[in-house]
DNA sequence: ACCTGAACACCGTTCAAGT
DNA sequence: ACCTGAACACCGTTCAAGT
């Protein structure tokens, strides 16, 4: 059978789980296809439009909010994000990479913009805006998924899947989001 | 003459400015010193570590902030750590990585949090929002960096140095800066 | 104490040639 | 159209041996 993007990004996606982003070589990859190096280029031309791929496949989950009140909106939205990365290992600097690389297909700043403008944000201060809380989100699960990794050598005998959600890193996230949206709300104000 | 790390460092700022992260080989570095590479292992441990130093001479500049209220004490050190990012290639990027890794000096956070407490907010709240403060400052810059980095190719013929601040740039980070304090604010009225 | 030379175990990418 | 084999031009890191 023949190779697909589907599975190349698929095959990365399960390295990625199980070895981290360090090991995630264009020659690991083809290996664990069954097949040569210089086939990967065929479907990909480099290995940054491949984790671009991957960025995109890690945001897949996310969609748009429920209809709400735009602060609950934003919420839902910075929270799937979120989960999205930490529902597989080293994924927010992968998805970091991928937008100031400006390969994603990702719509995640038109979700908050859309929300923010909801809120009676003019379009241009709401565009700022949803970039500004991007930056947050990917700024905060980097350093979470960072120190996620560092723990594992103490060998944390917690919940059954390696990537679970600290409590106090999900405080600390809602803590600087709630703090974003009351400037959000000052603003409407003013 | 013997290497000292500050030679070392000064030396990898050198080639990060003319040539790029990417180019900032150990072999490089070594070679820019007329030693060969094996010599930088003496003087440290890993490249991660090198690229640490390398991080904290670049945030050297930042210091404490002048006397005024705690609002524009958050925009003057948010202000000179972007400058100090903006001032040499790839900044942004590597300074990111050191705190992600936890090995940089810097005492940024900490300076955050000072003011922060200057405006009322409580010593939990303040080393929360300081983070978050941080997250927005490094996201932002390096997105604006590595748009630099694309336009280079567009050579256009502005200023001097290749690294000069757009305005458009200055405005939109502001803009995120303030967000980021009217919900600062909001948090201590309630 | 500080550095060299040479090696080890890798990388991403290209490209003629095969099917 | 899709892939292999083999090469090119590199990496970071280690370590005996030199001075």
């Amino acid at each position: 059978v023949q190779l697909t993007k589907r599975d190349v990004v698929g095959a990365a996606i399960a390295i990625l789980d199980e070895y981290g982003l360090g090991d995630l070589t264009m020659r690991r990859l083809a290996t664990s296809l069954n097949v040569a190096a210089g086939a990967l280029y065929w479907h990909f031309p480099n290995k940054q439009a491949l984790l671009a791929a991957v960025a995109d496949r890690i945001l897949e989950p996310v969609s748009a909010p429920s209809e709400g009140a735009w602060d609950e909106q934003l919420t839902e939205i910075a929270t799937t994000v979120r989960d999205a990365l930490l529902a597989h290992r080293d994924a927010a600097e992968i998805v970091s990479a991928a937008f100031a690389s400006r390969m994603t297909t990702s719509t995640v700043v038109a979700l908050f913009t859309r929300s923010l403008r909801a809120g009676g944000i003019s379009e241009h201060d709401a565009e700022l805006a949803a970039t500004s809380l991007l930056y947050y989100v990917l700024g905060h699960t980097i350093d979470e998924q960072s120190r996620i990794q560092m723990d594992s050598s103490g060998a944390l005998a917690d919940s059954a899947s390696p990537l679970f959600e600290s409590p106090t890193a999900t405080d600390r996230f809602t803590f600087g989001l709630s703090l974003f949206i009351a400037g959000a709300r000052a603003m409407i104000k003013a």
